[in-house]
DNA sequence: CTAGTCATGTCAACAACGCTGACGTATTGT
DNA sequence: ACAATACGTCAGCGTTGTTGACATGACTAG
């Protein structure tokens, strides 16, 4: 159960014990609770939930972004995602504009009123990050997100190295 | 909004600007999908969920514990914990037994059955963590856990804490 | 041009898993 | 004796995921 891995060389390789990899399991489920909760707390005011912070992020970090687009992203079925959208569209944070060059897509884009949210909520988020940040400092930072990207599956990283290398559109 | 922070004596903090801290924030969203994927896919041949692996991960943690304990630990109500339990009781994964103590408390044990669940769930999870680790090296590992340590609301922190210098039942 | 595929939207039904509120029982502590 | 605690449960509801089926309009290949 490699208990204590052992490097070719006989060099002791303790960060890799089934103790060291718990204990990141644990960090992982503790601080997604609070990587969540400051958003979530806003949104529960509105009557919306996770799913429409989600949708929220991606249409502003990819503005004129295709509900085909957005599928692959989020990972979820249409039939969710438009549910999501929906009720986004109809409360005027998300507009919806039939596509120029092929007319079968829609061009997702956030209104004002969408853009003001998504500060708020990203805003919140941000704020818990940066304590984390400074608290942790710019290696452990460097490391976190190392991990992180090792973490994925191969087709969410290639969305995540789309995305993180694009302007952010603030 | 902080977008290229400066230390008291001029000194750059690029890691903490709003471009940095949003990657972190979309590799957490990234990360966390693969981090539940494989126990996920085990689950859903079982008519288990999420739910249901992390009250069996936390009993296997801490065996003997009280119904009590594990609803401040996973932070949900009484009720959605009981529906999961129940479940896991009739189908003989956990046993529940009157205190010897106190009689009003439950303490829960995995059974044989419910520890085979726990270690190929635990397993699957910990296969991907040390892919993530090895690739990372063990100074990311350090960085990577004292980044999510620092994003943890108080509450959960000291529940980790508690947690992870347990040695594991294993 | 016709046939097939694609992008999208929608209806219905269902499951998992959160929540609140209320009530009951047994036990413990004051 | 009385209040508080630990637990279980019923009923109902909301969000978010799922499948399956069907419709429309638009593009594309033959």
């Amino acid at each position: 159960m490699n208990q204590s891995p052992q490097g070719p060389s006989g060099q002791a390789l303790l960060f890799l014990t089934d103790e060291q990899l718990r204990k990141g399991i644990e960090a992982m489920f503790f601080a997604y609770r609070g990587f969540t909760a400051d958003p979530d707390r806003i949104l529960e005011d509105l009557a919306y939930g996770r799913a429409h912070h989600r949708a929220i992020h991606f249409i502003h970090r990819s503005p004129g972004t295709t509900v085909n687009n957005l599928l692959a992203i989020l990972g979820v079925t249409k039939q969710s995602l438009n549910r999501v959208l929906r009720s986004l569209i109809a409360d005027g944070l998300v507009s919806s504009t039939v596509g120029s060059r092929d007319k079968r897509e829609r061009h997702l884009h956030l209104t004002e009123k969408g853009a003001a949210l998504e500060r708020s909520l990203s805003d919140a988020q941000r704020d818990r990050m940066r304590t984390a940040y400074r608290a942790a400092g710019p290696v452990a930072v460097a490391g976190f997100r190392q991990v992180l990207e090792a973490m994925m599956d191969d087709e969410m990283r290639h969305h995540y190295m789309a995305l993180v290398d694009k302007p952010d559109a603030r």
